[in-house]
DNA sequence: GTCTAATTGAAAATGAATTTCATTTTCAAT
DNA sequence: ATTGAAAATGAAATTCATTTTCAATTAGAC
């Protein structure tokens, strides 16, 4: 599924990897887990893409580098990248869940397509100001949030209804 | 578990029922169906809570008035309610499917405690005008967003982690 | 190098959501 | 009131993403 984004996100560099690898581990360290060369593959093929992927996609993904990893690793990997802040979860309800990279990158929201499934990348700092500001007034310790819009994009617009109604 | 509600949100009335109903069965004929009385005690046991509900809980909710009701009927069900307006799902991403009523309702967006999993309302309606504008900004043609906040409540705070992390 | 604890990945389990299908019910036309 | 076609029902089966299990393998501290 298409994810196009239009936002503020460089590629990763060779230098960005290092510090994100860097992060990974020293977050491995801390809990008392060990570097293992699938560990490796999977974050660096995770942080080369741009893409909102399900477990699933990440692993082929991955497979094309290495055949033997497996998807139980993809899947427990992807939730300690997530655990240490490199990785989030985005939930489109289009029925999987998806992960994100959050390295180096600024708040930002989505809107998807409930058609074809695009989705495209927006900044609110507004957003960000209400999670702050409500968690305040209700007394909650408030640590995150989601916030996505849907709607029909300009090309399934034009073209009709793809889907079944 | 708990769904605490601090809105403008009052109970149904005799008349605002009747009035559901109208929506209900018009909907109905439009798409060619017909009126059973499961429906009807899904809709008005739908329309007596002011929870959250996922199937399931409306589906046990259900059995107490009709112990012949089926669980397919009111998956069924809840999503011809959907479909007419007079539901909407709400996912608080805790695995299941969520419905509450939107018959009568102001716009309003959930905060969660991912502890215990209380719930409480709030009205924002910088929210509502943000899906607006986002959507013409990017041509899309926004038809609904999610906004949750998640978490700590301040009972929770206060009482410590009980889930494991 | 040894040893222990962690890791791996295939397979099985889980569990919510959805579909199937034989039976029953609705309702419009008689 | 009767009929018959189409829809509804609900128990059971299926689907499918996610999560767990477990025996074999591997990392890395000593």
């Amino acid at each position: 599924m298409l994810q196009r984004r239009i936002d503020d996100h460089a590629p990763t560099t060779r230098e960005g990897m290092r510090e994100a690898q860097d992060i990974f581990y020293k977050h491995l360290k801390r809990v008392g887990l060990k570097h293992t060369d699938q560990r490796d593959i999977i974050l660096r093929t995770f942080l080369e893409t741009r893409d909102h992927l399900s477990t699933d996609e990440l692993f082929r993904l991955v497979r094309k580098k290495d055949a033997k990893v497996g998807f139980t690793t993809v899947y427990r990997t992807l939730k300690l990248l997530a655990e240490c802040g490199l990785a989030s979860e985005v939930a489109f309800h289009d029925g999987v869940a998806r992960y994100e990279h959050q390295f180096n990158r600024r708040s930002h929201h989505h809107m998807v397509c409930t058609d074809c499934g695009v989705s495209v990348e927006f900044f609110s700092p507004e957003v960000d100001k209400l999670e702050e500001e409500i968690g305040r007034k209700y007394h909650f310790d408030a640590t995150r949030h989601t916030f996505q819009i849907y709607g029909l994009c300009e090309d399934c617009r034009k073209r009709g209804p793809r889907k079944a109604v």
